[in-house]
DNA sequence: AATGCGTTTTACGTTAACGTAACATCATCC
DNA sequence: GGATGATGTTACGTTAACGTAAAACGCATT
């Protein structure tokens, strides 16, 4: 093995350049690399090539951003088509008036329903706080009971 | 049309016992009945049975509940078979001390995920933040320069 | 040279969560 | 009393998100 772990290429040049490889991202974020394989099938990802004939995947740090990004999404409940377009736009070149202002719109409209889960989450803890409380109530009469149970 | 709306049955009887139709209830929450009988086969509902031969579905306030928390999971990208276990912890009897040690432990566990998307949701808000604040910053450098575009 | 490991592409399999279609049943309306 | 409309059961279809298997290539070791 020649290198493992991220390596930094291109000593010469200024940009660090460091990069990854399918398997170190599969192994930091705890997925396959099919899953990364076919997120990249959805367009969620685009790595650069390597090697000879451009035959293996390497990875910038952006594109781990992307992952990350996706991971999040999907642990919120995202399907992968949400967070592509939700990815695009922020591929997307801002330069235009109206984009900029389909940019906005789109952010509204994802701030919106994260606030929306941030209720839901927040009735979920509320719930589970009063069976928790329930249940130390009734742990407590237990005891006081004494071990005729 | 006999009955339409939400009904009150029994009232002779101390409980109002107002229950609600399969219909009903799915313009409620805006989903096909097909759903909501889907979610009895998951066994997440069990409606009583009404009419002739016992063959209408008739759901009661508490059924209702647990259909809410149902599509309050879905929301929160939960699985029907994670919802079922959340369910079936809540309708178990909650008597010997072993079971409500179980009852709280995977209480702790919801709470510990939801925490975790609460963070999750924390960081995604913020990151639209940023892109909003840059959009804003754009317009306005535009708006500086004039026409010229 | 053979072996083994890691990576690639291709393709078919799988599970979850319903959708959709077909048909029967029951009450009601005209 | 035939049409309409809501409800039921049964069964097959569908989409998303990968899993799994097969076969090939490149590089390293033995």
């Amino acid at each position: 093995m020649v290198q493992s772990g991220t390596r930094e290429n291109n000593v010469s040049t200024a940009k660090p350049a460091l990069t990854y490889t399918i398997t170190e991202l599969s192994r930091e974020f705890d997925i396959t690399p099919r899953a990364i394989r076919f997120y990249e099938d959805q367009g969620l990802l685009s790595p650069n090539r390597e090697g000879p004939g451009g035959r293996n995947r390497v990875y910038t740090a952006r594109e781990r951003t992307h992952l990350k990004l996706t991971l999040r999404g999907k642990r919120l409940g995202l399907s992968l088509s949400d967070i592509k377009s939700l990815v695009d736009m922020y591929r997307s070149p801002k330069d235009s008036e109206p984009q900029l202002q389909r940019f906005i719109a789109v952010l509204a409209q994802h701030r919106a329903a994260l606030e929306r889960q941030q209720e839901d989450i927040d009735a979920l803890l509320s719930e589970i706080s009063v069976h928790e409380k329930e249940c130390q109530r009734i742990l407590k009469s237990k005891k006081a009971i004494g071990k005729k149970q």
